[in-house]
DNA sequence: CAAAAGTAGTTATGGTCAATAACTATTATT
DNA sequence: AATAATAGTTATTGACCATAACTACTTTTG
């Protein structure tokens, strides 16, 4: 990395140099991801969710009976963290949480009628939200987007 | 949105599936983010720095006599969590506050000879720990990853 | 079989980061 | 001169993530 070279003196409305940070890949995808986040975020708001609990719902409709570690394990999360989101997704009767027979140190979760409902309307509002967020690229340009990011985290696969 | 379909009952060894989320371009952002994030984190700590305080010695660096507020705009933090940033690198003499004469409700940061140094050889080490976590990708997808992001960035400016 | 080790879930706690409101000091507006 | 706006600050809160320590239960193993 070459060292920085500051602009002799910025005075107060020079057009500001972002500098090292901007040339930072983490840098650029946070931003992204800011767009990308408070937009969903917003639309889960609308059904009293937040994106962590909407996720920890989303994947316990598509798998009825995972037990909680292994949700947190998918959605890499801690279990000590997860305890309160299914403690709220089960107070608000959007999930079931059941003591297995065969071993009884594990819980099934499965989503209620409810909650699959509230996940169906939530995902299509938050899908909805993402979308105009994405105009600027075409589909195929998404698709490569997806592609990209995919091949950066499983890179670093453990 | 069409209606989720879940696979009749998971047992405990099923292939689990990510369903929604990992359709949603945000989680995907986020997880690439994440990859990125602790890998520059690691970095930056070994200088005693977090993220967002190097993001702030950096622009400093490169724009000498920049204000907390114009700081705060383009990182788009708030003023008043800057104050702490700011006062930290002040106090390990990286940064100096020098209130303005013209208008005494101004100061201006600049970076010492330290702050340079510290700022020269951390972004040093953040660049090449990100590096090291875009092996898989060539030189050219990383351009074209950035420029897509930057788009998304981009549509949703102020 | 009993002891030891491992697993699942939980509780409590602390740290980082972000967001807001309320405040002081200073400058600009009318 | 009175009012409004701007810059910086303080205090507080909440979201999210991480860790350690604990209970209950199951598996391992001597």
């Amino acid at each position: 990395m070459p060292p920085s070279k500051p602009s002799t003196t910025s005075a107060a409305t020079d057009p500001v140099d972002e500098g090292v940070v901007r040339g930072l890949m983490g840098y650029n995808v946070k931003r992204a991801y800011i767009v990308l986040h408070s937009a969903a975020q917003q639309a889960a708001a609308e059904f009293d969710l937040r994106i962590p609990t909407f996720s920890c719902l989303s994947v316990i409709v598509r798998n009825p009976g995972i037990t909680p570690s292994a949700l947190a394990e998918l959605l890499k999360i801690e279990r000590s963290n997860l305890v309160v989101m299914v403690d709220e997704l089960e107070t608000r009767e959007l999930v079931s949480r059941t003591q297995m027979k065969t071993d009884r140190r594990r819980f099934e979760l499965k989503a209620t009628v409810r909650g699959r409902r509230l996940h169906d309307k939530a995902a299509g509002a938050i899908a909805a939200a993402e979308a105009a967020c994405l105009t600027a690229l075409e589909d195929g340009e998404q698709q490569q987007l997806l592609a990209l990011l995919n091949r950066i985290e499983g890179s670093m696969a453990d």
